[in-house]
DNA sequence: TCAACTCTTCGTGTATACAATATGGTATTT
DNA sequence: AAATACCATATTGTATACACGAAGAGTTGA
């Protein structure tokens, strides 16, 4: 028995977050998951204070753990920041980018292409994950490339849950060919700008996202 | 008893760390930290934990807690992403940044001369630290400041080492100026360049710090 | 003399027991 | 009847006890 029990506990936990399973604001029992997961409530105290401190569930003294409610204030500034980010890794990979990193690129692009004609939102949020991660990869920067999928990983279940609402998902894909195209050209300036703005628009503009918040996602938002 | 043993035990390993008491490489025993803290190895452990995860200390199974060995890759990595982040906060700044808050900036900035025209280097050091947080702070976003925060505190074992080596004092505060002047003008753009460059000359080029690093700081560094 | 194996010891990983506090309900008083 | 105070219960925070694994020292064999 070495360390898996709480690291597995914490990878499973993290992934039900970030997949919606549990929503923002759950409460999370130490002695149901201890019940749950078979083991004691040590290795849950352990999973519980890793999540809070990558900032996915928050921990109120004596009150217990609930998966984080951002303010559309925080929400607000970490898309900011993740814009910010996706632009430095798109800048690096215009640089750094191996050809066959490219064509990585370029066939994950291709087979996306087949969501998008028969509209299939799920089976595009898959390509999409995978394609901005080909280009954190080409970025040449794993520390940042942690970085940036720490963050994105804490935005999801907001991402997710306004995933079909508004944005067409011919606009999504169109951004990537360009950004594509600028990559391939090297222009790691344009493209910089190209993919903050791709960012920044996954859903909507700013405005949509926000005006659209209280109706389809007000118990997932911190109200202050 | 509420939950700041563990809290204010995190809080002061925390401020070891970065200042340099715990060296990297560090091992940090639970009990003697049981001991020297008089509290029992639960708050010791929830401490570690989430020193593990900022990224501080390492936690190897059955092995123990290490203050966190960085590899020169990663180093480089980090002082990119520094570089960037510090940008960025440059660049919000210049557009976001209060008359008051340009005013705090410019007197942090005069009182730092004095330290300058002295060459006393701890005072500076505080100054600069202080003039930099100022910036984050004009940037209006909370979130990338708590995050170039962190990452700064990552790397605090190893700039504070460097410290005394090599750039002269007077390099950095000139650069400061260019800087006041460029938030003043609202250059956003400009500022951003002009911060990269500082903060990637901190240490003089980033040649000459790796170049220094085998002789001053072999045993900080992570072999591979 | 060197190498390999075993045993001992120390320290981490986990479970459980205990202490303290917050919350909700009930009873009492105004 | 409403409000407040008090108590009971449930849950977190901390301590301790136990189990497992790793590292090192000592011994034995070649």
């Amino acid at each position: 028995m070495s360390k898996d029990r709480s690291e597995r506990i914490m990878q499973d936990l993290q992934q039900r977050i970030i997949s919606g399973d549990l929503r923002p604001g759950e409460r999370l029992d130490e002695v149901s998951l201890a019940k749950k997961y078979d083991v004691s409530r040590t290795p849950i105290r352990e999973a519980l204070l890793q999540l809070s401190s990558v900032g996915l569930i928050e921990l109120k003294p004596r009150k217990g753990a609930f998966v984080s409610r951002l303010s559309i204030k925080t929400l607000m500034e970490m898309f900011e920041l993740m814009a910010e980010l996706e632009g430095l890794c798109a800048r690096l990979a215009a640089r750094r980018a191996s050809a066959k990193e490219l064509e990585e690129l370029q066939a994950l692009h291709n087979e996306s292409r087949e969501a998008v004609e028969e509209q299939d939102l799920d089976s595009y949020y898959g390509y999409n994950e995978r394609w901005h991660e080909a280009i954190y990869t080409a970025a040449r920067n794993d520390f940042v490339k942690e970085q940036t999928i720490q963050l994105r990983n804490r935005l999801a279940p907001y991402r997710r849950a306004q995933l079909g609402s508004g944005r067409r998902i011919e606009g999504s894909f169109d951004e990537h060919e360009k950004i594509l195209d600028a990559l391939k050209a090297g222009d790691d300036l344009g493209v910089e700008v190209l993919m903050r703005e791709h960012v920044i628009h996954q859903g909507g503009t700013f405005g949509d996202f926000i005006a659209r918040l209280p109706h389809e996602m007000a118990d997932l938002i911190a109200m202050h």
